[in-house]
DNA sequence: GACGTGATTGTTCTT
DNA sequence: AAGAACAATCACGTC
């Protein structure tokens, strides 16, 4: 049943694209792009991750959960992977199914047990999700750089509402 | 009362 | 090339 025919090796060449081959491609393309940023953002932050790391060493046991990422709240955070994004549709799904079980361990394991068992073209469309949302990342980065390069010095102290 | 922990995989960056 | 780090979520534990 894997159905493993042509269509799932080459099946993208006209539309979607999204094997792990062409996926290797584009991010290519964006790690062009952000190389570049990245480049000036590393030596600014570069300290500041510097001891962040060093301090989240301790990830042996717990990586996440840095308390020092406040230090820049307009610094665009690393989005979601499509697993996140399977996980987070995944779980609505589990706690119906299993209403006893709300530690997301449990349904992080199960969904991670799952997400191995779905085929290339059900992950797709997660995947389709996470490349766009890393390129509207990579943007954001990009404009926040741009910022910070412009005006280093926040003159807006307080947080721009964005209010409408 | 509040924060951190834990578990999952994926993507990115660093060396 | 390979490893390290971090992304979200949410009940529970600890202080």
């Amino acid at each position: 049943m894997v159905k493993k025919t042509k269509d799932s090796q080459e099946p993208l060449s006209s539309s979607s694209t999204k094997t792990p081959e062409e996926a290797s491609t584009r991010r290519m393309v964006l790690r062009v792009r952000q190389s570049e940023p990245t480049k000036r953002l590393a030596s600014l932050v570069i300290d500041e991750e510097k001891e962040k790391r060093v301090v989240s060493v301790k990830r042996s046991k717990t990586k996440q959960k840095k308390k020092g990422a406040k230090v820049d709240p307009k610094m665009p955070k690393k989005p979601p992977t499509a697993f996140f994004y399977f996980l987070e549709d995944f779980r609505k799904e589990f706690q119906e199914q299993n209403p006893d079980i709300k530690t997301m361990r449990v349904v992080g394991k199960a969904c991670g047990e799952k997400w191995k068992t779905m085929s290339y073209e059900e992950k797709v469309k997660y995947y389709d999700i996470a490349m766009a949302k890393r390129a509207e990342f990579d943007e954001a980065m990009s404009e926040y750089i741009k910022r910070k390069e412009s005006g280093e010095g926040d003159e807006t102290e307080d947080d721009e509402d964005y209010d409408i």
